[in-house]
Parts: C-alpha cells; structure tokens; sequence
RNA sequence: GGCCCAUUGGUCAAGUGGUCAAGACAUCGCCCUCUCACGGCGGUAACAGGGGUUCGAAUCCCCUAUGGGUCACCA
C-alpha cells in the first residue's frame, strides 16, 4: 500500500516532466458563459476521413442539440491511434459534413487549423494535458503504472478462460496494482515500457445506477476492471481522453454511439474520480440494415450506403438525407412538416426523450420519397443549379448538355413543376438524365437506336400509319386545348375513340382509344411510354425537333 | 459465455393501465387523367411467446425465445 508521500514519489518517478496542474487547466479552460439550459456538444471523429451514416447521424443529433439551445458544437479530433490515421482525413470529415449542413463553432477547421478558446482541439496535441491529469490520480493512489507485456496479459486471460472467471485485468490479477516504488523503479531503469492503469474499486458485485437521456435508467455493475488510461506510448485511451476533454472543453452533453453503452460505468467512475461534475449521456442507437431475415448494424465494409459520400455521388440533396435523419430522431417530424411545409428543418426541435430506443432499419425507399417530396418543391432554377453542380463531378455528358444551353434546360425542368401538384420523379440527380435525355439529340439518338418502346398491342404497320398521319395535322402553333381538339379529331378519323370512356363502353367500335394514339406520339417524340404533359415537352422542344422525331420514328 | 439494451403491420413508428391500437413509406383496388406521375378515396397488414399483478395490460413484474451491442495498450 502507497502512503501520500510514496503516491506522490511514484507520480514524479512516472511523469518527471509534468509541471502544471490541474488548477492551472482549470482556469485554463474556465466553465463557459452560456445562457441557461444551453448545451455544449462535440463531434469526435477519429481522422479516417471516411463518415459512416450513424456518425452523421450522431452528429446531426449532437448539432441540432446545441443549436437550438445557443450553445456550443465542436470538432474534436480524436487521433490517439496512429494506425487510423489518414492523409487529409480531417478535411474530408469537414467536407462532408458540411454538405449536409453541419458546421462547427469551434474545433479544428483543418489540418493544422483551428478555432476557440478550449483547444487544442486535436486529441495529439493535448499530450501535456492528460499526463497532468494522470499524474495527479497516481498521486491520488488511483492510477499506477503497469509493466506487463502482451504475453503477460495473454497469460492472464488463459487462466482465467480456464477457470471461467472474467477475463481482464483485475483484483488479483492486477499484478503491478501493488508494486512498490523499489519494483517501479527498478522496471523503469531496465527501461521496461509500461502503460498507466486506473485503479478500480475491487467490488466486483456493487451496482451502478445512471440515468441515459435516451436509454433511460440503466442499470449495471461498477467498473472493476483496471482499465489502460494512458498506452505504452503515452498517448490516452478513448476513455481517459474522453474524460478529460469533454471536462476540459466543457461539454455538458455527450451523444455517442450506443457501443459506448458498456464502458459509461467506467467514464462516469474517471469523472467521480477526478472530482468533476458529470455530463449528460445520450446513447445513440444503431443504424441497421436487413440482410435476409435479420438486421444487422449498417457495415462500413459491406454496404455502400453506409459512406455518406454515396449519397453524394447519387446526387441526393444533403437535405433529403438529413430531413431523412431528423425524422429518425423524432418521427413526429413528419407531422411538423406537414403543418410546416415552408420552414427549415432546423426550426423543428428534437428531443432526445423521444428517440427510439432500439435501432433504425435505413430505409432508402422512404429516404427516395422525402426527397421526391423536397425535390418536387424546388423551382427550375434551383433544379438546374443543383443538378450542374452534381454533374459537374459525376457526369460530365450532362454537365455539357446543361450548360450548352441554359435557358433551354431551365424550360425543360420548368415543366410540370411549380403548380399544385408538382411532379414527384426527380429524388436524385442522377435521375435527372434518364428524366430529360429525350431533350438531346444525341441522347435520344443512342436510345432510340437500342429500339422504340412501341406498346406490342398495336402492329408495326399502325404504328407507322398513325405517326405519319399526325405528322401532318399537327400544328406547333397549336394552343394546349387547340392541341388536344385536333388530337381527339385526328383520334376520330383514324378509328380510335376521342376518350377513354367511349372506347371501353364500346371496345369493339374501334381500334383503341385517346390514350393508346397519344402513346405512340409519345413514344415517338420521347421514345418512353411516361412523360410529363407531351404537350409542354414538344412546345419546349421546338418544331423542327418534333418533326424529325417523326421522321426517325417512321424510318427506325 | 458474462454483462447491457431491445422486441407494436414488410419498414419507420404513435402509444406510459381502459384507444374500434394513430400516422407515414411500401403494397393492393378504385376515381381523376392524353400516358406516367401527382392527387383523392378505400383495402390487406402489428402489440415475439408463456406465466403472473389488476375489474381491466401493448403499457407493470417474471421466465423463455429472438435480435443487437460490448467484453483491446481501437475508437
């Protein structure tokens, strides 16, 4: 057993270069000046560069928390394991993340670039900090240094596997959890690494109670385990630099992964331990997948869908995915929106009572028709913008289509858009092409030459004799209803009933009805059987490409 | 395996002891319509199972099953 003075000759042993104190960090980094009920959150991603949907949506979750209470959202990088780390990652977190809207009032803005009072914001550059703050549980007699090896710890394991015992370092089995300072000295000058352990209470049944914002009261044992604080290296654990950072940083809220869940007993120890106020916790359930009959956590290495950049490689507007998002915090989102169709979703309030407690399936089918939904309120002009800019990146045969003639393009996307009923077939921007190729001639060159979507009820011979008739009664001039007389008129003349419910009350009068000629017009003109008003697409088009849409049709 | 968390229609879910168990997406049918879409109307479809507690249970308790998470000098 260490006395004081032995707890504090054994922190100078292990940390000589320590000099500051944890008084000093303490008005370093002072509690902040928030008004009242404001929350201070962080995103604290590692710097992979890669952002799994479930980060996004912690952090939307983490965001929206502190926006719609003033307060504070950070980044926080968390670089600890060298072996995660990526060339350029950290910008391309915040890259990403921004073009779903998310951005940070303080923390690293870039490689070597940060901004706020509470930094430094990379977890590598607080080396000075968590020794401090280790040095002072050493001489607390909470923390002490630990000399074994791998095999040493894999030696340990096997026993206890072969009792059926927990395994871990603990109890008993902390083996330099009693060393004196002779032995921890005499470890040192061998120059034998060593790594810093917490001192667990050695209560393996005692119960800790705490209460999760989202999981509710959670029950589970105390931490006994002698967990590494500080790695051979003398770079923090995920678990003390989390302690200390979101101490230091202020954070009053952490939203996490729910795969925290069971470590929460031994950060909520470390906090107790240090003597600091705890913050809120607020675990956050799995985004899932169906795979056959069972779910499964969306898999970074298995589904694409997984990487937020599909979605913008897919082209979804960023707001799609986060209104996607939000409703999976709170699905009384959707009702807000439907009462709301005009506000921003950031004025909806989320509420971490009322997220789900169990995990998510990802739904793409539902996210496709919010953003159908969202994509039907834009104007042309948003759409055309918005769909350059997409295809600048990932098409450029569009992005040259678009830009070659904007004003036509912009007409294009004006069509049956705007009104009360806006078309819904646009989710993505990469729908866009397959939408609108028939504008092009060189598009709908290449189709047509994979053959005509003619409907097989009608032959080919009829097919031909309809277009080249219509060919020459249609007038470009021609208003929409005037346009649709002289359709129905034309209908009359070839045998085919002016509507469709003439022809079904009668079938066999005639060959077929309105619809089965405006088809094979359309066909013609489009090559696809479903098209937004043909009128409007062939006013937008222009006579003379009308016309050769005809001639191709005839001599395909 | 230990420890946690969960389980309402195909999916997201409302629901906190008394509801004919909402709504949305998907699906099916009908209507509207030049097609498709949109829109409108309607349909199919759920409290994992078993025990309790209670006048009464999706809601509370226990057990079972299933699913998920976690048990590193990774985060």
């Amino acid at each position: 057993m260490h006395n004081l003075t032995q707890n504090r000759e054994l922190a100078d042993l292990l940390f000589p270069d320590i000099q500051k104190t944890p008084e000093y960090y303490e008005v370093l980094y002072p509690k902040r000046q928030l008004p009242e009920g404001a929350k201070v959150t962080r995103f604290a991603p590692s710097p992979t560069g890669y952002v799994h949907m479930g980060s996004l949506y912690a952090s939307l979750v983490s965001e929206r928390l502190a926006h719609q209470s003033n307060g504070v959202f950070f980044l926080r990088v968390e670089d600890t394991d060298k072996k995660r780390e990526v060339e350029g990652g950290v910008s391309n977190i915040i890259r990403a993340l921004s073009r779903f809207g998310i951005s940070f009032d303080e923390g690293v803005t870039d490689v070597d670039d940060e901004k706020g009072s509470y930094g430094p914001y990379k977890q590598s550059e607080r080396m000075e900090i968590y020794k401090t703050f280790a040095k002072r549980l050493v001489e607390k007699g909470l923390a002490y240094p630990c000399f074994c090896s791998e095999e040493d710890l894999d030696k340990i394991r096997a026993q206890q596997e072969e009792k059926k015992e927990t395994p871990g370092y603990y109890g008993e089995y902390a083996v330099h959890r009693n060393s004196t300072l002779e032995q921890v000295r005499e470890e040192l000058s061998r120059g034998k690494p060593f790594v810093l352990r917490v001192k667990a209470p050695d209560n393996p049944d005692s119960r800790f109670v705490f209460k999760d914002l989202i999981k509710g009261d959670v029950e589970m044992p105390e931490n006994f385990q002698d967990i590494v604080l500080l790695k051979s290296d003398g770079l923090p654990t995920y678990h003390f630099a989390h302690v200390v950072d979101d101490h230091l940083m202020r954070t009053t809220h952490v939203t996490r992964g729910d795969e925290w869940l069971p470590s929460a007993p031994l950060h909520v120890q470390l906090f107790e331990m240090l003597e600091w106020e705890k913050p809120y916790f607020a675990h956050i359930s799995p985004i899932m997948k169906m795979e056959g009959s069972s779910k499964r956590k969306l898999s970074k290495r298995k589904d694409p869908e997984a990487d937020v950049s599909f979605y913008h490689e897919q082209g979804f507007p960023g707001i799609s995915v986060i209104e996607y998002l939000v409703n999976l915090i709170n699905s009384n989102f959707e009702d807000w929106r439907r009462e709301n169709p005009e506000s921003p979703n950031t004025s909806f309030k989320i509420e971490l009572e009322r997220m789900s407690v169990s995990g998510a399936m990802f739904d793409i089918v539902k996210l496709t028709d919010m953003s159908k939904d969202i994509v039907a309120g834009m104007t042309a002009e948003e759409v055309y913008n918005m769909s350059l800019e997409w295809a600048e990146e990932y098409d450029s045969e569009l992005w040259a289509l678009l830009s070659r003639d904007e004003k036509y393009a912009k007409r294009i996307f004006s069509i049956d858009r705007g009104g009360e009923k806006p078309r819904k077939d646009i989710a993505k921007w990469l729908d866009v092409k397959p939408n609108i190729f028939y504008f092009f001639d060189e598009l709908f060159t290449r189709d047509a030459a994979e053959g005509y979507n003619f409907p097989d009820t009608i032959p080919a011979d009829e097919v031909n004799r309809l277009i080249r008739e219509y060919a020459k009664v249609y007038n470009h001039s021609d208003s929409k209803d005037m346009w649709f007389d002289r359709v129905k008129e034309f209908c009359e003349v070839m045998g085919y009933s002016k509507d469709v419910k003439t022809f079904k009350k009668n079938p066999g009068a005639y060959k077929g009805h309105v619809g089965d000629v405006t088809g094979i017009i359309r066909v013609a003109v489009t090559n696809r059987r479903n098209t937004p008003d043909l009128y409007e697409i062939m006013q937008v088009m222009g006579e003379n490409m009308v016309m050769e849409r005809f001639d191709k049709a005839i001599n395909r």
